[in-house]
DNA sequence: CTTGATCTAAACGGACCGTTTCGTTATGTC
DNA sequence: GACATAACGAAACGGTCCGTTTAGATCAAG
């Protein structure tokens, strides 16, 4: 992020902590400032002070930095709700997470995860068996307590789990997140019937 | 496409339609090979026998060049279907328009051209502003069919056709677009209701 | 015959890529 | 205390692609 003046050198036979910050801040920032089409390895290197290879030596795909910069704070910024229905679950959680998405430098990061997976197979990989399961595990549980309540069957569980997915890649992808609540309860409405 | 050996000189004042061809033959062609990884305009003019300018000419944005290599036959490859009932119109329409995306180059242009919106503005406009109501004007017209027999409220057409988009585009992102029929029965069911 | 838009080729400066080489630093082991 | 080991940053590598510019050739339209 902000360019420090010494050196930082190793620090001996071990990953330097100090290293690793500076490397996710730096990209963050970068993020945050330029966007997906000014990230690159090199920028970060430069603004983090770090070498190129120590980079790729800790994050060998551009999808493993995403991932370690998406905010392992969502779920701490995302409350999980539980107010007995569905529907009112969904809308505070949607409701929040798209203004994490616009708010944070998450929105950014999660579009370039997303591109940088059309482009590479194992950023692709990362994002479908790794980051996937991770974040979705707990907006999933919304779901779970809404059938065991009876709101639906079990078995549709992660059929309704997806289409909410979908919706919400549709919409950070086109950047549409303003907070339009009639829209949007609308849109809940139909998944929880 | 295939290297053409005499060069493609100017045909005077006015496009060449030879060039046009083989420009987005040459792309077509280069994104079934290596996808949108591989997918450089540098790699398009050397393919197509074309200059680079001409290129940035005619389409000034990558995205201009996957809009139009984007199958123009897509409404003639997959038919409208009007069997009665929205439930089996999108059982059949989802399962062409995956089919095509499968075999067809489509989904891969596809995918880079979203994959292209999020790191261009240009893009991304194009994406919203001229490729989606393009190509949502045909199955938009099974919702409304729908709503006029009776199945939903009108004010529900756009919104039912925006989480089937979503769950379109989730799954053409995530590279699962086999054909499985029950779990695809299962989520439109759920978007009939 | 002139104007003007088109074409390809070639080259431009610049940005990144992902890797390699190098000298330095400190840890953990013997 | 000596030494192998691993991490660090700097610099440079060859390579690709970007988007633009220059130049010379072609041909339609006026």
């Amino acid at each position: 992020m902000e360019p420090n003046q010494k050196r930082r050198a190793s620090i001996g036979a071990r990953r330097s902590p100090e290293t690793e910050a500076a490397v996710k801040s730096a990209a963050r920032g970068l993020l945050a400032e330029k966007g997906y089409a000014g990230f690159s390895i090199e920028e970060v290197a430069r603004r983090a002070g770090a070498g190129k290879p120590t980079i790729y030596r800790w994050w060998p795909n551009k999808a493993d930095l995403f991932i370690a910069i998406y905010g392992a704070d969502k779920d701490a910024a995302i409350p999980l709700p539980d107010e007995g229905s569905l529907r009112s679950d969904l809308l505070r959680y949607t409701t929040d997470l798209w203004r994490f998405w616009r708010e944070d430098t998450a929105g950014r990061v999660f579009r370039g995860l997303i591109a940088e997976a059309q482009t590479s197979e194992a950023a692709l990989a990362a994002l479908r068996f790794k980051f996937m399961p991770e974040r979705l595990a707990s907006p999933r549980t919304m779901f779970v307590r809404a059938a065991e309540r009876g709101e639906f069957a079990a078995g549709e569980i992660d059929d309704r789990l997806e289409l909410w997915v979908g919706f919400n890649w549709f919409h950070v992808l086109t950047d549409q997140l303003a907070a339009d609540e009639p829209s949007l309860a609308r849109k809940i409405d139909l998944l929880c019937r």
